[in-house]
DNA sequence: CGGCGGCTTGATCGGTCTCAAGTACGGTGG
DNA sequence: CCACCGTACTTGAGACCGATCAAGCCGCCG
């Protein structure tokens, strides 16, 4: 249990300055109740989009890629906390400090709000208040499933990773994965060559298929649904 | 990976009818901004307080006791995913339902509050908006660092937890503890054998004391930090 | 005194980690 | 277009930690 799990080879760096200037308008929908403008912003992969402890000015959607936060004990080991999919919003704190990191999986491209912007608007506008609210209860309720997840076996965290990355995917079938076996394996709390081998024990077993490393086509989501108790 | 957690041995029963009728009034101070008048309610040891998947009408306060928060996969594994100590408030959901089950571990007291009173009024004070959803975040923090707990060792999960509880309990070096072994290693991912040894272990090794199975004397709290990695 | 539930301790088993090669793939330069 | 390289991924063998199965112990209450 002192294993390094190698937070990104290559040193993050983000691809553009920090504060950004609005360009492109990009919309963020709060769920209907608030329409927003962001800037949209380019990070490369790996790139570095905050750091914990590090003042939450911005809020976050990402338009394209894919976004991983996680946490670093002090003895190298990474937890990913999240992953998170276009469409989605992250960054946002209750708090003035991000609470985790956050990086660029691939190359991502995300649209960026004043948090400030719409703290004021939650002021003045108590259903948009209660959008974050449920915001933050979504954020609650996806970590409780996680600790749900690591207490499982290698098999049943698996399969309910892919039945996750499958639901929040638009061709839910096949699922092309973002991530490296070693993300999976930070956010399941594995290793690499547990991820590596639970998978082709799933494709010998029939319940997916592997055409490419990235790429998994689901074949029997009963069997992986019945691996995953509860 | 498929044993049962023996989930209370007893059949849990509410030991009072369940829409409590306003009594002796108790305070529920929502660090300041909110003060309520909340009825006291008792529960038997094992008593459930609330199932999961049921309407979430109110809010609870423990008054003296302590409180678990759990679920059960639907292989008889139960994840403990809380325990709420006298002061602490629990039950708030932003959805209708309760999303998790909570019972008391022995003879409890909690204050309870309608949720819709307390929803009337977040609408008309932003600043009562601001405490739930402040609440709701405290909640996600927990969730996250119980998280990390969970991908750590034995010893390390061990460790945290006495150095959690004695940092929530009044005189913070003899802690003792309302839950049991069962309890513990549902909390913290293990099974009630590793627990017990661990606890040994640590006692063989000075950092703590046990002069009773439920009481911890915490004799080298920087022994214990050092296990517990970040 | 007996019985029972909660806790401890022991012996063995098994799943996941660890260490170590080997393989596939994508990019770069000749 | 192909040879080469680096990175990501897979596969294998063995060790280790925590789970499991099984007794025993302790404290409490009838």
């Amino acid at each position: 249990m002192l294993k390094i799990a190698s937070p990104g080879a290559v040193e993050p760096r983000r691809s553009d300055s920090r504060p950004p200037r609005p360009r492109r308008p990009g919309s963020l929908a709060l769920t209907g109740s608030l329409e927003m403008i962001g800037a949209p912003m380019t990070f490369a992969r790996n790139g570095e989009i905050y750091g914990e402890g590090e003042p939450a000015d911005y809020i976050y959607k990402v338009a394209s890629g894919a976004v991983r936060m996680y946490k670093v004990l002090d003895d190298g080991r990474r937890q990913i906390t999240a992953f998170y999919l276009p469409g989605d919003i992250f960054g946002f704190e209750v708090g003035d400090e991000h609470t985790s990191s956050a990086e660029a999986i691939g190359n991502t491209i995300v649209l960026v709000f004043r948090r400030s912007t719409v703290l004021a608007l939650a002021n003045r506008d108590g259903d948009v208040a209660h959008e974050l609210w449920a915001m933050t209860a979504r954020e609650l309720h996806r970590a409780r499933s996680h600790m749900l997840l690591l207490i499982k076996s290698a098999q049943e965290r698996v399969a309910a990773f892919l039945l996750e990355m499958a639901g929040r995917m638009p061709a839910s079938d096949e699922v092309e994965l973002p991530m490296s076996r070693q993300d999976i394996a930070d956010y399941l709390g594995l290793t690499i060559e547990t991820v590596s081998r639970t998978l082709t024990q799933l494709e010998n077993s029939a319940a997916i298929a592997l055409p490419a490393s990235r790429r998994v086509v689901l074949r029997n989501r009963a069997a992986l649904q019945r691996l995953n108790a509860s």
